[in-house]
RNA sequence: GGGCGAUUAGCUCAGUUGGUUAGAGCACCUCGUUUACACCGAGGGGGUCGUAGGUUCGACUCCUACAUCGCCCACCA
């Protein structure tokens, strides 16, 4: 007997607990060949982030995962990590410079890329601890981080492999341009937003057409029409000159289908260099590309006046001009997207670039005597099920993106990253690609060479992670016992951004999937479903603060429980404080145990022969055997939610509200008792990892719970007659609680009651004290029949008759109501199973075990009716 | 424009291949310090499962429309 606090404070115990874990080597799984191997790559979150909850989702499912193969005796590696972001880091760097009046072009390239170091290094220990804080079972000697030396060898490699493919290419396209970061951006790192804008209709010479950025014109160099389009068929294939603002200008008239005849005046007016579509149309046409916005956004050298003036300042002059020449006809209010900069919300300028590409569309990988395109590899492993994504849905929205994919720009201008392993001769012009940093050109041997400045997108990195963190292309023995990787967990917001690319370079370069399968989880959202986003502080909720409040059991349950992979969910603070209470709940219940069982009793190890006394042992062992073998069933098929739930249902309904109150006469049964509680902490431990191993050690056990087995279905202890009988006891009971609340009998004041219990008295028998004491009875006579009672409330449980002969209490006008009312719900159900039963197509194409049942409902129901028409007659 | 998801009790959500008189938590009402827990216990009220059709012996579950909300993709100047 031992006693421990009332209640459970988690601040008081959960970083002790971490400590101890980490620094026992659980979380670092061993290379044994005998056992078959788990491994979930983290996520790696930005190495200067700060815990979000979309972090704290993925690590509780991730470490949900983790916890409970390691349970089932897998070799389970959860391998962590951080990401350098390029971008997301160096503009907090240059922000941070900023305030101090200094830029990056002040320090320069090498003292600048030293700040970053600086400031990395700096804030990576917060993310750190912040995952720790969060429970999660991960491998810290595995650590990994984008930009380490391993990393950046892997990087290399793939680039110079893929150089050498052909599969990456130096090109001049259109890109998404940042002006604000000064970098392009790959298509699905561009944002939309709605925006009203004017729409200028212009004269354009013989045409009109509707534009919303006049000042393109000067970077006009056609006009495209529909080819169906009678209008302008006699003018497809002639050129024209047409007066402008800067005087007369040429352009084509060409025929494309990609034109919509009712827009405008179905005349559109193409400028290839800052339009994507426009850019399409000039590939297509031969037209001439003509550049006339910088990469600062500001309108250039070629634009006569107007050069150096920013594109907005450049298209009110123009338009004040067109004007005047009289060329303005109308302009209307046009709704549209407007391409916005993900990170920094600056409108994208789209403008040609020379820049490095990876060819999707490029037919290298070798397979079955045939080339594949790497998108076509990266459709083909999700289409014949190597990975699988759940929930399925996914995979639509995974081809539809993938089949329409374009080349992928990889270069960035920026100083923080994986700068591009490419070095330019001056002399000869020699392009080197190299896995060493060259010291003079491979062909004129001059070393007057210069490394490209721009740096790699940061997803190429993080694309790579599965197997560059594994030591690739080293070929370790990490690499072949951990890799593939069995499951990826992330928020279905990163599918493209970063699951589909691993998915591309991973095919690629290792010939095998990054991952089995890929579990999707959804975003947390307000109590009102909005967005959490971090300019409104009122929306959010930090994960620390609630870890503060209500520990990370609760916070970790109360994201878990109630989320279904691929939904988004809702999270409020009552939530979390509700599964707090669980927490308190099962700590408590141990505290129970704690305090009647003996030392000897937490030594005795469990014996189905010798321990087992009652039915109540026999009903809550075999209760214990169902939940582990649907929980099992549960975690196997990722329904955690459901798992959780189960679990947190046994234990407060069954174990708390039934067992334990049963136990508490003189039948407490230590044995039993702790058995199922320790069950009970096992099943939990991988959804509430820090109260279950706290209660584990006051539990006398020598191992932590950490590194305990999975329970496993025994079929030995199932016990179905048993749990029937209990189940009509705690019927009976919670019948004449019932009883009792409705006639406002005093809980202090017991009463009598007469029980006819047929089949069933021996069971009751056994079962008189629990009996009184849960029903708070006095005295009981238990008969096998007898004659019906005058003045009696009475309820029916199968066979069994109870009648509390309340006396002057009973009122016979509430009693015949209550009667009626459950009389009427008796006759209403019978006839719906008579209506079934005598309905031969019900009865012909059900399954016999389903007409079966509907059977003995009915018998059962017609039973309780007639015992309820014979109480009318005594009444 | 294309696709996806949601719609179940006042609120937040479960409901696994169609087979209950549709569940839970919170909130609400009544009662309650009895060998853990008031972060608790006992009892209770509350839903024609978005609408309209259809398939079936049987539909919250499958099909078709529609409505409302949300998301993703594409994008036309």
């Amino acid at each position: 007997m031992k006693e421990i606090e009332k209640a459970y404070e988690a601040v008081k115990y959960e970083d002790d607990i971490y400590k101890k874990w980490e620094d026992s080597g659980v979380f670092t799984p061993q290379i044994d060949k005998s056992k078959e191997s788990f491994t979930v790559s983290m996520p790696p979150p930005n190495a200067t982030g700060v815990l979000h909850l979309g972090h704290a989702t993925m690590l509780a499912i991730e470490d949900i995962m983790i916890r409970y193969k390691r349970m089932q005796g897998f070799s389970a590696l959860w391998l962590p990590g951080t990401d350098h972001a390029g971008i997301a880091t160096q503009n907090r760097v240059e922000k941070n410079l900023l305030e101090k009046g200094i830029t990056r072009h002040d320090l320069g390239r090498k003292k600048f890329l030293e700040e970053v170091d600086e400031f990395v290094k700096g804030s990576r220990n917060t993310i750190r601890n912040q995952i720790r804080k969060m429970g999660a079972s991960c491998d810290w000697t595995r650590e990994r981080y984008t930009l380490d030396k391993g990393l950046s060898k892997a990087v290399r490699e793939v680039f110079v492999r893929m150089y050498d493919d052909g599969l990456i290419y130096r090109g001049n396209r259109i890109v998404n341009w940042c002006p604000r970061c000064f970098s392009t951006l790959a298509d699905d790192e561009v944002d939309y937003k709605d925006k009203t804008e004017k729409l200028y209709w212009i004269k354009y010479g013989p045409f009109t057409v509707a534009t919303t950025r006049p000042e393109t014109i000067l970077g006009d160099t056609a006009v495209a029409v529909n080819p169906d389009d009678k209008r302008y068929k006699d003018m497809v294939g002639k050129k024209f000159m047409i007066p402008g603002v800067l005087g007369d200008f040429e352009v084509q008239v060409v025929a494309d289908k990609e034109v919509d005849m009712e827009f405008g005046t179905g005349a559109v007016k193409v400028t290839p260099a800052h339009s994507f579509a426009d850019f399409e149309i000039a590939q297509r046409h031969n037209l001439p590309l003509k550049s006339v916005i910088d990469e600062d956004g500001k309108m250039k050298d070629n634009c006569g006046k107007y050069a150096g003036m920013t594109t907005l300042e450049c298209r009110e002059e123009i338009v004040k001009d067109i004007e005047k020449m009289g060329f303005l006809e109308k302009t209307e209010e046009y709704n549209h997207n407007l391409s916005i900069c993900y990170r920094c919300k600056t409108p994208i300028e789209p403008l040609v670039s020379r820049q490095w590409f990876i060819a999707v569309d490029k037919p290298v990988i070798e397979e079955d005597g045939k080339k594949k395109t790497i998108k076509e590899k990266a459709l083909e492993v999700v289409r014949n099920g190597d990975i699988k994504i759940i929930p399925e849905r996914f995979n639509k929205i995974y081809f539809n993106w993938m089949e329409n994919l374009h080349d992928w720009c990889i270069s960035r201008q920026i100083w923080f990253g994986h700068q591009i392993p490419v070095w330019y001769c001056k002399d000869c012009n020699e392009v080197i690609v190299s896995r060493e940093d060259p010291e003079k050109c491979t062909k004129c041997e001059s070393t007057n060479i210069e490394r490209d400045p721009d740096t790699l997108d940061t997803w190429f990195s993080s694309g790579l992670w599965t197997f560059s963190t594994l030591g690739w292309p080293e070929k370790t023995e990490d690499l072949g016992y951990f890799h593939p990787t069995s499951i990826l967990e992330t928020g279905y917001d990163i599918l493209f951004f970063w699951i589909a690319r691993m998915i591309i370079m991973t095919t690629y370069a290792m010939k095998e999937v990054p991952f089995k399968k890929v579990y999707l989880h959804g975003l947390i959202r307000t109590r009102d479903g909005k967005k959490m986003s971090k300019s409104d502080p009122s929306t959010t909720i930090d994960p620390l603060d609630m870890i503060k409040e209500y520990g990370t059991d609760a916070l970790r349950l109360s994201m878990v429980i109630g989320g279904t992979p691929g939904n988004d969910m809702r999270l409020y603070e009552e939530k979390i404080a509700g599964y707090r209470n669980f927490v308190n709940k099962i700590w408590n219940a141990t505290r129970f145990a704690l305090l009647n069982v003996s030392d000897e009793d937490l030594k005795t190890q469990f014996d189905s022969r010798k321990h087992i006394k009652s039915h109540a042992d026999k009903w809550i062992l075999t209760k214990l055997q169902y939940l582990i073998k649907d929980a099992t069933d549960k975690m196997e098929n990722f329904r955690y939610s459901d798992a959780g739930t189960e679990n947190y249902n046994f234990v407060w309904a069954e174990l708390c509200d039934w067992y334990l109150e049963m136990s508490k006469g003189k039948n407490l049964n230590p044995i039993v008792l702790i058995y199922v509680l320790k069950n009970s902490l096992k099943l939990l431990h991988p959804f509430m990892p820090f109260v279950t191993e706290v209660l584990w050690r006051h539990l006398n056990e020598k191992k932590m719970l950490i590194e305990e087995s999975w329970p496993i279905f025994n079929e030995d202890l199932v016990f179905d007659k048993d749990v029937e009988d209990m189940e009509i006891l705690h019927q009976i009971i919670s019948d004449i609680r019932s009883v009792r609340a409705k006639y406002s009998v005093e809980p202090a004041k017991k009463i009598r009651a007469v029980i006819y219990a047929g089949k069933y008295k021996d069971f009751l028998k056994n079962k008189l004290e629990e009996l009184k004491r849960m029903a708070r009875i006095e005295n009981i006579d238990l008969l096998e029949k007898g004659d019906k009672i005058e003045k009696a409330v009475c309820v029916f449980v199968s066979d069994i008759e109870v009648y509390l002969p309340l006396n002057e209490l009973v009122d016979t006008e509430k009693e015949t109501k209550r009667l009626t009312k459950e009389k009427e719900n008796l006759e209403k159900f019978k006839k719906s199973l008579e209506g079934k039963l005598n309905n031969p197509g019900f009865t012909g194409s059900a399954p016999a075990e389903v007409v079966e049942k509907e059977k003995k409902r009915l018998a059962e129901t017609k039973k309780s009716l007639e015992k309820i028409n014979a109480q009318f007659s005594k009444l």
